[in-house]
DNA sequence: TTTTATCCTATTAAATCTATAGACTTTAAG
DNA sequence: CTTAAAGTCTATAGATTTAATAGGATAAAA
């Protein structure tokens, strides 16, 4: 299950796609659409700025802003930088390996075999699922 | 990530389909070969026994083993026994479902058709992968 | 120089996960 | 019919992670 720290960044960067090219957003704004705890958001814009996919402006008139384009940042990046892997088990990770204590000999596991084809096709979907994907979809489901 | 009692389910689940229909296997000889907490494990075996994945046997002589054929044991049903949903949303969640509370409106969410398609792939691969074809693969990377 | 808003560090509270303790029950064997 | 072996069950402790808050520092604009 994702964090709602993780749930919270998807929501917020949905809003700031929705947003995108109209200048920075406050905080307190978001918060208050999306219903989320301000100084929570806060930690949360913070650190996607951090990892470049936020820009911010301080001061009168400041705010946050997408760094890049709706169409160039998906949810596997955010989902790894909030929640880390997004695999089911640290030894077959690409991003956080680690080596599983359990498993004796990895190159003889027989269990690796299926979370490897799992992270690969989630990897897929959610590396093709990006902002202004998700908000396109949102505009057609509003219309039915 | 699956939780150490997951994990820890399937290695022992796997050990136990190795030795299917040699009779009850001790939960300490399990908790040894697979370098389990032994109390941990007694736990867990419980739990998968009030499932009816396995069957015990008390007193002397007594242990646990399979109640279903190798083949009728999957990753899917041990996952959900022992950490609760596999959807990385609990509103795409078919066995545990509940709504988000970050959405105001799941009808127009743009954001969750791309983990219904994480989740049927996962469960499609997990539901797949039963003990016996774990144990194959298991003694073919063993031969290499 | 005052106001507005982000930046940053620290801390707390709650929840969950991992592990263990200990008494109880059942069964087999002598 | 007694004893030892082994699972059953409840309770709890400790560690870690998650979620949320507090408060001051910094920067920019008016």
């Amino acid at each position: 299950m994702l964090s709602k720290k993780c749930k919270y960044a998807i929501h917020a960067l949905v809003y700031l796609a929705e947003k995108y090219q109209e200048g920075p957003v406050h905080i307190s704004e978001i918060a208050q659409k999306r219903h989320i705890p301000k100084k929570f958001l806060e930690a949360i814009l913070l650190e996607l700025r951090n990892a470049k996919v936020l820009h911010s402006k301080k001061g009168k008139g400041g705010g946050y802003y997408l760094h890049q384009k709706p169409s160039d940042v998906n949810l596997m990046e955010i989902i790894r930088l909030m929640d880390g892997a997004i695999a089911m088990l640290p030894c077959v990770s690409l991003h956080y390996y680690e080596p599983c204590e359990e498993c004796r000999n990895e190159k003889t596991c027989g269990i690796r075999d299926a979370f490897i084809k799992v992270r690969d096709e989630t990897l897929a979907i959610l590396g093709g699922s990006t902002l202004d994907k998700i908000l396109k979809r949102e505009k057609a489901l509003a219309l039915k």
